[in-house]
Order: C-alpha cells, then structure tokens, then sequence
DNA sequence: CGCGCGATTGAGTAATTTCAAATCTAGTGG
DNA sequence: CCACTAGATTTGAAATTACTCAATCGCGCG
C-alpha cells in the first residue's frame, strides 16, 4: 500500500515536484479502492463521487445508446484519470458506465478534496490545470483523427502508439472506441 | 478598449473575482489584435507564439488533409479561446491553420506570460485550471456525440444549441465540423 | 445585369452496416 | 490431458448509407 501511495507521488512529481511534508498534507485526501473483472466503477443514473486514478488495472467508460449499443469514450490503465467527469463536476447523475475490463485499483479523490487541495496548495492547482489542459490537447488530437483519418488508419497508428494497450483489450471494444463495428474493424489490415 | 478590456476581466470573473489591484497586474500580459476576414491567426508550419481570447468576430481552426479537404476543429466567436494548443503548448510549429470568418479582434496571451501568472497569481492558475476542465468535457461530449449519433442529429443539436453561431456560418463549414459532405449535410432534414 | 459563391439535387459508386453462420480460443471441470 | 462451452473473431452476402462527380438553382455584391 505504501508502495501504491508512491506511484501517485510519482505522477504528481512528473509535472510538480512537492516535499515530503506536503505529501504528507496531500495523500489523506486519496482513499483506495478495488474492484474485480466485471464490477463497475460508475453507472447510469448513479451519483459521482470522485475521480479516479488508476493504480492497476484496465477500465472501459462508455456510454449506451437507444439500441442497446455500447460505445467507448476511453480505456483507462495505470496512470490514467478517469471518471464521469461531466457528471462529477456538476454532481449530477451519471450518463456513462465505467466498468473494469481487469481487476482493478484505484485512488479516489472527492470533489471537496480536490477543491480544498486546489485552494490551499497551489502547486496542486498547477498540477491539475496542467493535466486537464494536456487532457484537452490529447482530446482535440483524437477529434481530429476521428475528423481526417480511416477508421483503418486509426486502428494503425493505436497499434503504433498504444501497443501494449491494444494486447490487453478485446479488438470488439477497439472497434467501439474507434467508431465501426467489429465486423468492419476485422476486415482491416492485411 | 478599455471596453475590450472589460471583457476579458468579466470573462474572468465568471470563475474567480479579481480585486481592482489583481486586474491591474493581470490585463498587461494581455496585448490586443485585429484581423480582417479571409486573414490567418496561425498557419501550418509556423511558430504559434500565442493562446487567443476572442472578443468580436469568427474564426475557425482546422486540418488540411492529403487530399486538401479542409477538417474544421473548432468555432471560435466572441468569448471563446483559440489556438493550435497542441502546437503552443510544446512550442513546435502548428500543424492547424486558424483564419477568421469574419472581422476579427482577440487578446494574446504568451506561453511564458501564462507561466508567469499562474505561478504569480493563484487565483489565475484555478481560472485556467476550471476553464480547460469544462474544456475537456466538452470535448468528451462531443466525441461522444461523433460516437453515438448520426451527423443529422448532431446538425439538428448545433441548430438548437448555437442557433447564433449557425446562422453566421456557411453550411459547407458546418459540414466540414460535424464530419460530412456539404452534399450530405444538404439532403438532411425537412 | 451578370458573376461568383454557396446550396441543392440527381445518379452512379464505394464503403459500412446488418444479419447470419462458421471458426477460433481460453478457461473449466472431469 | 481432454472435451466442452462461452465469448471473441472471422467470413459471406444483402441492404443501407455516405461519397463523388456533375449539373442546376438562388442570391448578394459589384
């Protein structure tokens, strides 16, 4: 568990380097979690209560259409945030499931933590601005691909870029993240 | 202009109150500018120096893919920020064109101006930190959006939840933004 | 008045989806 | 170790949807 806390010292540490004494100020405000293969992080109609940092393990959010079909808004693996953010910024229901596709852990951090952090510890403040504003970038890069790019060039530079993450999913999630049906994402490649 | 400049401090305010004395400080890294319609804010290729807040006009960022076809990212009119982000945050050169659609006006703000203030002033690092958090989920929203409905129903959403900024924009740019021909886009609806 | 741009319409083509069936694979219990 | 099952993947063929290319229409501006 110590060893657990430190991979989130780490990350923070990544973009804003902190002291030990104001590690000790931040950690309190992380509780940990598991869930196994299946359990659900978020559902539909649920309130959100935090947002998550994955410590171990792979996660799908997605959302449910009028048919019944499911489709990816992101995988999350170590490292990564992930949550109903809209819902959770607006304390609202959710609209999204997040659920693990692995047994999976996390830290949580409620919305009151993550406002008191940001009030009280600047360098908190800094830390999150950078993460969202590197979020966001990340999110306009995918619109863009999702915009000029084949379905097939997408699965391609995924490949290329996340390789280790494709190995882990099911290529008929894939095909919901990039937007085609299995079938079709099966015909790709050569 | 100092009508423009009030503007910018109200735009702030919305999420964080700023004393008469904090304004002081905070408006000078702002430097103003003014194009005409048909001319660049950022183009491919060349440094991006500057994030952008406009105050009066239209502009749009976009790709240009293989085969020329114009890729539209984002609408940017009154209050909205813009830039090729990606390219400004890691100081390379953009990969967007942005021009306006109309007249234009907006204040820049510096890569190293932004650093300053946010390092300098709290209150501006939460400013920044909120605004690219709702950014991010509204970008979430709309992938999830380009993953969920047909391009018709997100026509008809753009019509009933920016009926102002449809009306100053020619349909073949909104065709271009929601991922379709013009033909396309023509034959929806009535 | 006519030019030019944007929008529309039509017809043929290409790509994706849908539905159905066959195959493959990993994990389970015997 | 093997057979079995559920889930995942692949393949085929028909139906649907969007795209391309071409032509036409409409309107505002000079």
């Amino acid at each position: 568990m110590e060893q657990q806390y430190l991979v989130l010292r780490k990350h923070i540490e990544e973009i804003c380097p902190i002291s030990d004494m104001e590690w000790q100020y931040i950690y309190p405000f992380f509780t940990h979690k598991k869930l196994k293969k299946h359990q659900f992080l978020v559902q539909k109609g649920q309130p959100v209560s935090c947002e998550y940092f994955v410590i171990k393990g792979l996660l799908k959010a997605y959302a449910i259409d009028g048919e019944g079909k499911e489709h990816i808004l992101q995988f999350a693996m170590e490292y990564y945030w992930t949550s109903d953010f809209q819902a959770f910024q607006t304390q609202t229901p959710a609209t999204l499931f997040i659920d693990c596709i692995e047994d999976s852990e996390f830290f949580c951090l409620g919305k009151e933590g993550r406002e008191q952090l940001c009030q009280e510890m600047p360098k908190m403040a800094n830390f999150f601005r950078i993460k969202s504003h590197y979020g966001y970038i990340a999110l306009q890069q995918r619109i863009l691909s999702m915009l000029t790019e084949t379905a097939e060039v997408r699965y391609n530079n995924l490949l290329k870029k996340l390789p280790h993450l494709v190995q882990r999913v099911p290529k008929k999630l894939l095909a919901s993240y990039l937007g085609v049906t299995r079938e079709t994402l099966s015909r790709f490649k050569g």
